[in-house]
DNA sequence: AGAAACTGTAGTAAAAAAACTACAAGATCA
DNA sequence: TGATCTTGTAGTTTTTTTACTACAGTTTCT
């Protein structure tokens, strides 16, 4: 009997994913959120044994949402689902906490094995991403992030971590607005941050400024 | 032959000055600009035995022009005058390097005054200041700016300085979005700074969050 | 006691930033 | 050698932030 709540803000998706999952376990509960708050409120007020969510829900909700969940039930594991490939951000979704992550070549059966895999407290990890993993691992990506900026994104978040307004840093670089806001976001995704006051927290303690 | 640079938006301000000065010091050469760009470029283009400058100049431009003199030419003196009275921020001016302040109740003795005593390198300080000086030595309250934050403004420095948007603090407390940003405005006000950086830099230092 | 300053609060209007989207050229990986 | 990623760049639209301003209680000097 098992409980399984899905996360995804497009109907089609949460009512296919149900389907699939009665298929294998006709008995299994299923419940359904539509957005970040939703699924929160489901957890709270009831037990899951698995999570599926999606990453991209409106608003940037899927990894808040998972750093969130993590707080209050750090043992429910939380299967990251997203259209994208399984590409860096499934690192960032590991790290953040997940249980695994489906990215968008997943078939029926992954999603049945996962779901397997993860009840028993472990991690659902495909080979692809246990490369991807191991090659982090042995680059110590994560003790290193900005490594992984290019020229201009570092200067952007050098500048940015001194408290650089946006417009001061394209004036400065005699570069668009958008184009350093662009920069910003690009920033922030790869260093898997949400604010300024994060680059400048990193940057003081890695002492790069 | 003293050369005195004046820098105040209002003509009529620049006009009254420069004609008390010129009662004082009729061979002088008197200097005028009408905002701080200006200001700053007649100071690299030309040398000055004094300046007095209006601190508010349109876009809060009197403490940025002097940390920029300063920078540029620390050894001119810089007379900062105010509309205000010469309340606290007069010792935020004098930290930030002027020689003097001015403040709405001065007199053209003094001023004439003031301009003697900073030419000889010295700082021109009033009974008033200088007991508020005195004061704020004794309560070393250059070390512990975030002291002087009433409660508000304190538990929104906070939420500020480990990155939290105007929006979100709002939120959490339920107050509006405008209320919360003067308390941001007069926390960096008060706190003598110009960015959300600043407060997450200050903060880490003092161990406050 | 009275003036001046400080505090908590918010509206309006203007400015800035963010989210999204797009695209071409170069890098890379399979 | 294609397919996919990354990088540099920017426009549009939506959301946030900021600058000003205001105002009524409190507190604080004189």
């Amino acid at each position: 009997m098992k409980r399984i709540l899905i996360a995804d803000d497009h109907a089609i998706v949460r009512r296919g994913l149900r389907l699939l999952l009665l298929e294998e376990y006709p008995s299994a509960e299923i419940g359904e959120a539509s957005d970040a708050e939703t699924l929160i409120n489901k957890i709270i007020q009831h037990e899951w044994d698995v999570v599926i969510c999606d990453i991209s829900m409106p608003g940037r909700s899927g990894l808040d949402a998972l750093s969130q969940i993590k707080q209050m039930a750090p043992k429910l594991p939380v299967l990251i689902m997203s259209m994208y490939p399984e590409d860096q951000y499934a690192l960032r979704v590991l790290k953040a906490g997940a249980a695994g992550y489906l990215g968008k070549e997943t078939i029926h059966d992954d999603i049945i094995k996962a779901i397997h895999t993860v009840e028993l407290g472990k991690k659902f990890i495909t080979p692809t991403i246990a490369e991807k993993l191991a090659k982090a691992f042995e680059e110590d990506q994560s003790d290193q992030l900005h490594e992984k900026l290019s020229d201009r994104e570092f200067d952007v978040f050098k500048m940015l971590a001194s408290g650089k307004a946006v417009s001061e840093i394209a004036n400065q670089f005699a570069l668009s607005v958008t184009t350093v806001s662009t920069y910003r976001s690009r920033v922030l995704e790869k260093m898997g941050m949400k604010s300024n006051a994060d680059l400048t927290r990193y940057a003081l303690e890695k002492k790069l400024i």
